[in-house]
This record gives C-alpha cells, structure tokens and sequence, in this order.
DNA sequence: TGTACATCAGTGAACGCGCGTTCACTGATGTAC
DNA sequence: TGTACATCAGTGAACGCGCGTTCACTGATGTAC
C-alpha cells in the first residue's frame, strides 16, 4: 500500500539508520538485508525501493553515519575546528569499542572496505579525507603536518581494529592498546 | 583412502597455507570451505579429518601464516632483532597492499577479527603481542617505549586497512596514505 | 619376511539454512479534471 | 470542493545459490602375529 511522502523519506532514514548501526556492528558482508528492512519496521522488498541493491544501501549508510557523527563532532564549539583532544576523547574510547553501532564508521568498518564494490569505497574515501583534514585543521603548525594528520587517523583506525580484536580473549591488553595509542597521539598532536 | 602419514601432514598443511592466503585476500567470512579444500588439492568432507571447524582452521592458519612471516622477519640478520627500518620497509609497501594474501595477516585480517569466536580472537593477541615486542626492541630507549610500540603497529594496521579501502577509488591517494604513515614512522622509531 | 586385518585420511552425496534479488500484487496517496 | 484514476511504497511468496557440516563408504597404510 502506498505511504505519504513523508512516511516515505521516514523509512528510507530508518534502513540508512538500521544498517549503519548493523553494519558498523557485524560487518556489510555480516549482517542480511532481511535483517536490517525488520530493524527499520519494513519487509525486506522494501529495501529495493529505496536503493538499487545492498552495495548501495552500504554506501548511503556509510556516507550517511559518518556525516552526522562527524557534525556532531564539529557543531560543539560550533564553527571552530574540533580540537585534537576533543578527537582523541571522542574516538579512541573503550565505550565505543564495545559499542560499534555507535562508533564512527571509519573506525568499525575499515578493513572489510576494500572487499566491497567501488561506491563503498568512494563513500569510505571521501569520509576518510573528511576526517583527515578535521584532524590537520586541529595540529599546529609544524613540518609534515600532513603526514601526521594521515597517520593519526590510521592510528585511531587501527587501534580500534586491535583492541576489538583482542578483547574477547584479553581486556586489558584491548584496553592498554586504546590508552596507549591515546597517550602518544596526544603528544604527537602537541607543538614539538 | 588412506594415505601415508607424510602426506597427511603434508596435506594438513596444505589447507593451512591455502587458508591463510585466501583468508587474507578475501576475508574468513569472504571464503568457503570447499574453495579453500580444493585449492590445497582436496575434497571439503577432509578438512574436518584435519580440524573441527572453519574457526580452528582459521586460528591455526592465522598463527601458522603470521609465525612463518615473523621467522622471516627475523632471521636476516640471524638472532639480532629487526631494525626499525626493515619493519617498516617489509609491512608497509604498496606491493603488500596489492597482494594481501602474501602479507601479514596482523595487517590483512585486522577488523573482522572482532566478529570471530574466541579462538581466532586468541591466535590474533598472542601474534599482536609478538609483534608489538618486536617493535619495541627496536626502538630506542626513550620514555612511553612501550605505548610508542602499540602505536606503531596500530597505525601499520590501520594504514593497510585504509589504503586497501581507497585503492578501487583513489590509487594515489592510497599510496600517500602508506607513504605517509611510514615518513611518520620512521622519524618516531628514530632517537628524539 | 609374509599374511591377515584394523585403522583412518580422503571422497562425494546429502542435510538444512540463510542469502540477495525478483515480481505479481495491494491499496492508500497524490493528481488531473 | 468532489470524483475518477494513475502512481508507487510496501508486501510476501518464490527463485537459484552457496554456505558449513555430517556421514556412509573406500581402499591404501600401518600393525599384529
């Protein structure tokens, strides 16, 4: 049966909403689409009336979360850019290691991208640049502050993969490794 | 048939290398069974005379394929541990990149650990943890050795992880992401 | 050393299951008059 | 404003497919005598 306009764009945000948490939380490739149509209170037809195929909707709900987490991010001190502390506090927390759903998708969906279709990872790299240049607006202004900028960012990315990695067998080295990466970042971020 | 027990062993470990590399280039969850059986040269029903699940196979390919690269690793120069400049020089090329089934599966396999059972997740620490040390001893001796150490290797795997997820979009950005991060590397491995 | 037989690595058909996607259909919405 | 009808978001059965795992069977190996 046919819905209101708005109904319509309401259910288009709740699968981008759905997926988002879901992939970010069991992986693209982990997680059905049947799955992520009930989360968003619709059967799973739906989900082809709003996107073309499940590649798509990856890509949307990639682009999508990292977006609103990432004004979220920027909006606090509204228009001056984050500081690298705020980054650091904000992203390298156990709380969303252990709650991927709420982490930033760049962190929680890193490493499956490169096995998904090109416009995941179009969406993937346009958010990475995003974040990237966040993180060189907050350094001061030193030599190859540019190639700081990138590895920090590769530093958050990876940490979280470890410490997920690592954390049903051993906590506290999942732990010690965001705390560790946290402190000599925020050294790095210091003026040398 | 049965077959002598040299060639059991020889096809046990067969499977083992076989899985290693498709499980990097494609993910645990990216790889069937039977694909990984007939690649070594063998049915899917033997596998399970060789382990009890695709989870064991995966945990004992993971600590075999990272053990053998480790070896690798180290015995150049026989007993000295590796120098700064060989880690980097060895994890972070484009070439590994390209061909994540030769690299190490620390860097290839990362982010889908997480989403793995208990036996993957424990292969993974104890291999992050010798890696992790090796690192350190290869640096000098300043404060925060120890925290500089996981921060190297999370930012190794967080480059990789980056790089591969661009490379369908942006190939140079791809590689001055692994350019990047090693420049960084190097001047953090060196005395301050 | 020669023979009889138990062992067991490997085979391949079969299992139930969930996957992504398609499609004929429904019926309220939105529009043309 | 009231009516007739085309549109289309959402439904749910059905599709073919590949998955991990099981299991009865095979037959050369390894062993006991």
């Amino acid at each position: 049966m046919r819905v209101t306009k708005e109904q319509a764009a309401q259910n288009r945000q709740a699968l981008l909403d759905a997926a988002a948490r879901l992939f970010k939380e069991r992986g693209i490739d982990g997680v059905g689409v049947a799955e992520i149509c009930a989360a968003a209170g619709l059967t799973h037809g739906a989900l082809y009336k709003h996107f073309a195929d499940k590649q798509e909707l990856a890509a949307c709900a990639l682009a999508d979360s990292f977006g609103r987490g990432f004004d979220r991010l920027a909006r606090p001190k509204a228009g001056a850019p984050a500081s690298h502390e705020d980054l650091l506090a904000r992203y390298l927390t156990p709380a969303k290691r252990d709650n991927l759903a709420d982490a930033c998708p760049l962190l929680a969906s890193a490493c499956e991208i490169g096995r998904q279709g090109e416009a995941v990872s179009r969406s993937y790299a346009e958010s990475f640049v995003t974040l990237r240049d966040a993180v060189l607006a907050g350094l001061p202004d030193t030599p190859q502050r540019e190639a700081l900028a990138t590895t920090i960012v590769a530093a958050l990315t990876g940490a979280m993969a470890i410490s997920s990695g690592v954390l049903k067998t051993d906590r506290e080295l999942a732990d010690d490794v965001l705390e560790s990466v946290a402190t000599v970042l925020r050294g790095l971020g210091a003026a040398r």
